[in-house]
DNA sequence: CGAGAATATAAGCAGAATACTCACATTTGG
DNA sequence: CCAAATGTGAGTATTCTGCTTATATTCTCG
């Protein structure tokens, strides 16, 4: 019995050197994160995304060794994306309301290119072979910026984390619901989103 | 060319007689569900289903038609239980903290038995073939209760829908995030889930 | 130019699943 | 005790899927 490592899983076969093949590769993963939101995870093969990006199967597996470097690889920029929209919104001290529009503006628009690839992210993907750590590590990352703001505009200071998380989880459930019904670019669901957000922070949850 | 419907797609192919069969047959859809939240959409085979119903394969064909027809009946169960929860919740008129409480203990019940299989249901299961509207119905009678609520609880009498489309999304998010982490009965949870839907609907979201 | 390196192609393999049938065994009710 | 109801599971036929490989094309650079 070796060391319960299964696979030391290398991220790229290949590097890319020359300017074409950045660009297949930038297309692959492209398209990958397409077909992961399209169709979602039961339906994500190697030669569907390959058809996609309108590259050839071989192109695929000369730079991703395996089906799930490429998820990878989706997964990667995916979550660098939307850490950097929070981190903006929750970057300097900023009243409540512009807070959450920012939030909210900038959510929107992470998925506005790929509705339902977080949701399929965090629920449908096998979080194997290392992407486990890399996972973890964007959650925690996420909420750590959610409970900067929380801790800033809350007044009772308890519980920080389970606000967040729940702001967090709530946000997103908003989101993943619009986009289900292709309604994210409603202003209606945008302001409400927002004051469900400020109506939370603010916090007295009515008295008795 | 034909009436573009494929499949006359019939319930059941056999309706159970005895005893015995009825078993069966809850022990199929129950074993289904379970399946379905364990493991999701893309590891659902009817093989598995049988398997961990503890029953043959052939029982299973017995009485459904096809995979589709299972998973309809799966579906049909749980919103049919989740429909009573809200139902419930927002019958009778009473306290908005009051309501507030047994939604989401009703909520985090009926997620308890098969903690993922709502958002199965709703993201990765096909909507194929007569359950789209079973599907719709469902959420538009699921809307309504959280309509009647929002109507009776809020000041501002506008956008109704809106708003209780913006609720409940959030509302099943947070209960969602939840199950995944396996922290359905954490109590603080359940606390901030409170007063997240009492903040919203007490609804000033902070002047200017 | 031209040679070797980098990149792209797609036919196809080997094996794993999977939905579903069918011929037969067992149990039940009347 | 028998006909109907119920249960069984090996087997089938088909689809799919991840991935290799032998070959073709394009680029870089002296």
């Amino acid at each position: 019995m070796s060391t319960r490592i299964a696979k030391p899983a290398p991220r790229m076969r290949k590097e890319p050197r020359q300017a074409r093949s950045v660009a297949t590769v930038e297309a692959i993963v492209e398209a990958g994160a397409r077909v992961l939101s399209d169709i979602g995870w039961a339906g994500f093969s190697t030669n569907k995304v390959a058809e996609t990006a309108g590259v050839s199967i071989g192109s695929l597996y000369q730079y991703f060794p395996d089906k799930l470097a490429l998820v990878d690889a989706i997964r990667r920029r995916h979550f660098d994306h939307v850490l950097s929209v929070i981190r903006e919104a929750a970057a300097e001290e900023k009243p409540l309301r512009q807070f959450a529009r920012e939030l909210v503006r900038g959510m929107i628009a992470a998925h506005s290119i790929h509705p339902t690839l977080h949701q399929v992210l965090l629920d449908e993907t096998p979080g194997d072979r290392g992407s486990r750590a890399a996972h973890a590590s964007f959650q925690a990352r996420y909420l750590e910026h959610y409970a900067a703001a929380v801790a800033q505009y809350r007044r009772r200071l308890k519980n920080t984390e389970t606000v967040a998380r729940v702001l967090s989880s709530a946000v997103e459930g908003v989101i993943h619901n619009a986009a289900r019904r292709n309604m994210l670019d409603a202003p209606e669901l945008q302001k409400q989103l927002g004051e469900l957000i400020c109506a939370y922070l603010s916090g007295q949850g009515a008295r008795a």
